[in-house]
DNA sequence: TTCCTTCCATGATTCAGATCAGATAACTGC
DNA sequence: GCAGTTATCTGATCTGAATCATGGAAGGAA
């Protein structure tokens, strides 16, 4: 089971990337190529560091290959993940204006390639395509609800129903048909749900044997599927 | 100590609230009466609720006077407390477009005045007035980063220094100088700290005692004042 | 292969904070 | 002022999950 992606992409992608992107789909390919003239590629080894929460955010990102992890740390080193991103997502800041600092920290999941925009640029982009706009609030919004969602999980149920709703969560978006069941399609470690859940990474082992040994999951060394989505689903809800 | 307010507001108080929110404050007095239009006052008693996450979103408001709870809950019946809006803030779905739903529940805090507007009609509004939406945009980005602040939180903190975290942030948002202290201009319960924190009504009540005690704080039935910032701080960093 | 590092499982123990249970004290309506 | 309700305090007990500790297994590099 190992995860190998290729660590840059080829100019066709980058422009096949943006224009198949919800925010710029309903743009005239002309308009798509103007815009793909401000994006810059960049590359970035597993666990390396994109920009650090406190940054000035100078640059808007959009995932072109690879998973990026969005987390967020405490003075006590503690780190929580506040979510995965995977092809064709956003990151860094969507709303800024001006001399904005990141609020996050983002680093590569896996190897990824990035396309890169100046903040000034991108809002010019918005600027000059009124829709646009919407768009990101669209966006925006989702990740608001996501994260209340979250606070709601954490703070008012037991880890083993935060874990089992994390995992559904996951394999929403990174699930992919195995003969095994679904398989989430990228490492994620003992570690990564604990820093996700809100809990430590024993706790989590130890979840995760009691839904293997249920015939829930089958899981290794960085990687999870799902086996009986029905039975995590009722573990999730009750 | 008594919270008593004004549960309508005056016509005058409907445009000068409109006039002066960040939001429309570079538009022309033309176009904010224009847009005053579209707007209709809705006035709840405390505790009334405006509306329930699931419903369709077809309206947003302003928080003319008063103070709105945003809340989130579980099946459990536990409710987490998102946050407190005052005079000027949004609530709604900033974001609705077509058929959405709300994704919180909005409910009176206090005796509020409210300004709402069709969902379509800010819609509008948006459109027409391009940098509106880049406000929007704004807010919306403060609310997320304040909900991942949330979750780090709540994840990685323990309860007394959760607890002492968001007196503070109330503090700021809500804080009047009294000769007590920093008064929290507003009920607070127990509870609503306890919904806030992710922790019990119990323990709220003995760290405050805790915080009492050390001279902190000061506080009675539903409301709390800070007598001594710099130790909360010191209570909340370490 | 063999070393070495990283990830994972699982047991034993501890502890922060929830839960359970009364006892006061403050407001409300009459 | 009185009764009833709602908010608060505080103690006693319990428990979910963290912490501490150790052994094992999988992959990477030479």
């Amino acid at each position: 089971m190992v995860f190998t992606e290729p660590q840059h992409c080829s100019i066709d992608l980058r422009l096949r990337i943006l224009s198949r992107l919800p925010f710029f789909k309903d743009l005239p390919a002309k308009a798509v190529e103007e815009i793909n003239r401000h994006f810059v590629e960049m590359d970035y080894q597993r666990g390396e560091r994109i920009y650090t929460a406190g940054d000035p955010a100078e640059r808007l990102y959009v995932v072109a290959d690879g998973k990026v992890r969005l987390l967020q740390h405490a003075e006590s080193g503690k780190d929580v993940l506040l979510g995965i991103l995977g092809s064709g997502e956003f990151f860094g800041n969507l709303a800024a204006l001006g001399t904005a600092v990141h609020i996050d920290t983002a680093e590569a999941h896996t190897p990824i390639c990035a396309l890169s925009v100046r903040s000034e640029d991108f809002r010019q982009i918005l600027d000059e395509h009124t829709g646009l706009a919407l768009r990101a609030l669209e966006v925006l919004g989702e990740r608001l609800s996501a994260a209340n969602q979250r606070v709601l999980l954490i703070s008012a149920m037991p880890v083993d129903r935060r874990i089992a709703f994390m995992l559904l969560e996951i394999s929403r978006k990174f699930g992919r048909q195995e003969e095994m069941g679904l398989l989430i399609d990228m490492p994620l470690s003992r570690d990564d749900l604990a820093e996700m859940t809100g809990a430590t990474p024993e706790t989590v082992s130890r979840v995760l044997s009691q839904l293997q040994s249920g015939g829930v999951i089958t899981s290794g060394r960085q990687w999870i599927a799902i086996t009986d989505r029905q039975k995590l689903e009722a573990q999730a809800g009750a």
